[in-house]
DNA sequence: CAGTCTCA
DNA sequence: TTGC
């Protein structure tokens, strides 16, 4: 995959590129990812001062991964529970963001979500990182998911639409602070991953990057 | 500088 | 890096 694929603008700035992934692909990726979870184990994030369980689980690749707790919300270089640095961001999810991504410097930040039949997310924006100028990438596994998209404020109308295995989103532009979440999965709607459930992964950059001169 | 929780 |  060179050429950059067309795409469909959900709205501006919000790009949906149904089945970008084949299904070879979704297993390829879905192999690697193992290998990652393997060294960097799925753990359950937690509200911040609450401590309250989010549905997911999840893990990271990269340089940063993103971690929720009492704490709050950061970034941290290793996985919480081990103390390990994270596992590098896998080969093909790397060339998706050469191809999609329209920026000159790699991801760093790959958080790994785990979605089972009952998990959802809430209307959030990702707003963690220390810049907004690289765009959010987020790939679909396994099971389709009925997903919410907002605006920027959070009163902004909402609208749903599905995402399913081999998806890929970009939120960029405008949109890279656009509120989305993830009402439910469709039940039964992928056999990818044999215990059903979904794997949803975002790339992100958390810092500053060089923009090319202008002149 | 309160949040991607949840339940009232 | 959470207490305020």
């Amino acid at each position: 995959m060179t050429a950059k694929p067309q795409g469909l603008a959900v709205r501006p700035g919000v790009i949906h590129y149904p089945g970008l992934l084949d299904p070879p692909a979704q297993r390829a990726m879905v192999d690697e990812l193992r290998g990652a979870a393997a060294v960097a184990p799925f753990f359950t994030p937690r509200m911040p001062r609450t401590g309250a369980p989010l549905s997911v689980r999840m893990t990271n690749c990269g340089a940063l991964g993103w971690v929720a707790d009492e704490a709050g919300y950061r970034y941290v270089p290793s996985h919480p529970e081990t103390g390990l640095p994270w596992p590098p961001i896998p080969g093909r999810v790397l060339a998706l963001w050469e191809t999609l991504a329209d920026c000159p410097a790699p991801p760093e930040a790959c958080l790994v979500n785990f979605y089972s039949s009952a998990a959802r997310m809430g209307l959030h924006q990702d707003r963690d990182e220390a810049t907004f100028d690289a765009p959010v990438l987020s790939v679909s596994l396994g099971e389709t998911a009925v997903f919410r998209l907002g605006g920027i404020s959070r009163r902004d109308p909402t609208r749903s639409f599905r995402l399913a295995s081999g998806d890929v989103l970009v939120f960029g532009g405008e949109a890279r602070l656009a509120f989305h979440g993830v009402d439910r999965l469709i039940p039964g709607s992928s056999t990818l991953l044999e215990k059903g459930g979904r794997l949803n992964l975002t790339l992100r950059r958390v810092t500053p990057f060089q923009r090319p001169a202008s002149t």
